[in-house]
DNA sequence: AATGAATGAGAGTTCATTCAT
DNA sequence: AATGAATGAACTCTCATTCAT
């Protein structure tokens, strides 16, 4: 009886909806995403996830809220080893790299449909995007500090170039292209420690 | 008679509704803005809409193929200036930064709307698009061969995190914030050169 | 334990739930409160409301056949009393509106509601109805009979035009005005009587 | 061609709407009329209800608007007349009896679906109400005044009977039952001048 | 006695597009 | 060149009710 298809079997309900939303919001993005659509791949009714969901801004919400919690958990952990702080920051621009690839579709959404989020929402998602930025940003100010780093660009600034092309990567990076995801996290990383050198 | 504002006036009617598409498709994004509301903002009527557009996927068409040609035009004047290459790249990466930041409203639909092309159209942007990238990836590979560039990292992936920052501004630029398009420009392209640095 | 509120304690679940419904139902109409407010303001869930009552409608059948009977009780006291048929009269007619005002909510519900029962408990509830309409009619026409009261309207009319005031009450009626339940009651006893008059 | 069903024909549609739209909110209140079911009845789609009416409260708000203007005009019309005050009060008592049977539908629809407006609209009918109500007030209190009816009660309290009274017909009043509408109205407007004998 | 997950039908509304004029 | 009435399909969301537990 327990199978692990989307369609049905033992996975809960809320979970399944999750997923199969994630994998339609990703490929057709929200608004071209239907309630009904979400409900047939998830193998369940409407009445369902209206039970579980307030409305299908919700569900986005949630897809965000899981994607936030993890990366902000990585990051905490990278920058608080004990390593010196160029290590400590190429671990963490690398890593959020490689979750990025590991999770095209919840990134692609992140990035394509946070416009879509009621203004209330947006806020939420907007604070604790910007707490993982600072926490981000204080690396590279701890190393500007203590002289690694280059002070010739704002630290804002290189945080949000290194972003850029994080967000970037749902646009371009395909599973089946010449590098791997280790690969582009060190390359990106490596971008980002030269452009830092002093 | 002759009058500026969007509503009326002199201006041709295809202009204004083109206008009025693209801060709407910017404001809102392509789904939520309805074919009634560009009409309203031209101060138009549907029947005329139809009459120069055949949908309201070919507005959003000419949108993009404006934005396309200009930066293709802007681009081709910098890479085939009589400089050095590292000079000729830094003003094209620079360029391209003020540019984006001088119309933001194109650049938020450029990056957030593509996919909502018919798959037909998309080619023939992805096509445009490519070429654009192909020359900036040639001045690129120019300073690799030349040796002013290091060849750490392939030449792809370098354009890939340029253009992410760029694609990014919209998402973090505001035109009241401390920074102006030019300084943001001149950061961004030193960042770039930095870590192109051999 | 004993607590006195809606939402639990020691009143009894069918209740609270027939409390909770006649608020809801004279606040918002009947088709506009769905079951699951109801549950909400008596504090159980809905397994317990159809527990009790077969469904949404039986329960507006409950609040009229306490209102029913609470008017047809009194009615017959003061129809039955020892004296004379225009103080009898005049007594009933004035009760009726205390009772109404006193319970405008149920008032409301009576006469906006009542066409939302199904044909067979309509049939019911008008059955009652014209029972208590009967005997109504039964004084002006001991009257009539008597020469205390004019003969020029029919008694019929005469109850109906009595009862439109009554069921108006619910519109117009402010507990903090200039009148209070039994001076209006006063009044339009009298306007019945004295349209009464021969 | 030209023929004068409700289905289809001459007949503007958004006169065909309004008029199916009474039927039904009569019949069935407001609530439990879909807008399906008006559609269907008025032989055209839901896009073309859309297009001349807001909302389907805004058909609602139209019936009302056209009754208003409708009775208004004629009490002005009643009250204005050249004749003493007990025969204009009189007239413009029964006039309001006959014109409420020969609209029954849309009394009904009055009485019972007023509180379905926003509170918006439901102000603003309530305002052009109270114009009404104010104008009738103003006969009773002429008639006060110059002695020719009893000062006992306040003449808002013998205006509200009065409405009382007529709201109450589309609850009993069956067209081919033993009066017509000019007898009941001849009765009614009696009982209140017999109310009102000093 | 009571729960609450799940159903499934139907609600009001929006919208890109067409077409007779 | 331009109108605007009308279409028809799709949209998100609500709800009374059922049923295994």
């Amino acid at each position: 009886m327990a199978r692990t298809t989307d369609g049905s079997g033992t996975t809960p309900v809320p979970r399944r909806l999750l997923a199969a939303a994630t994998r339609l919001f990703a490929e057709q993005g929200y608004d071209r995403t239907s309630v009904q659509e979400i409900v047939e791949a998830a193998g369940v009714t409407k009445g369902a996830l209206y039970h579980y969901f307030g409305s299908k801004e919700d569900l986005l919400h949630e897809v965000y809220a899981r994607v936030l919690r993890l990366q902000q958990e990585r990051l905490d952990a990278f920058a608080d080893a004990d390593a010196p702080v160029e290590r400590r920051l190429r671990d963490a621009a690398a890593d959020v790299v490689v979750t990025t690839i590991e999770n095209l579709d919840d990134a692609s959404i992140f990035f394509r449909s946070m416009h879509h989020l009621s203004p209330e929402k947006n806020k939420q998602v907007r604070a604790e995007r910007r707490r993982y930025h600072e926490r981000f940003r204080a690396l590279v100010e701890e190393g500007q500090r203590s002289g690694v780093f280059s002070t010739a660009t704002p630290a804002d600034l290189v945080v949000d170039y290194h972003f850029g092309s994080v967000h970037h990567l749902s646009t371009w990076y395909r599973p089946n292209g010449p590098l791997g995801p280790r690969e582009v996290a060190d390359h990106l990383a490596d971008l980002l420690l030269r452009a830092l050198r002093p």
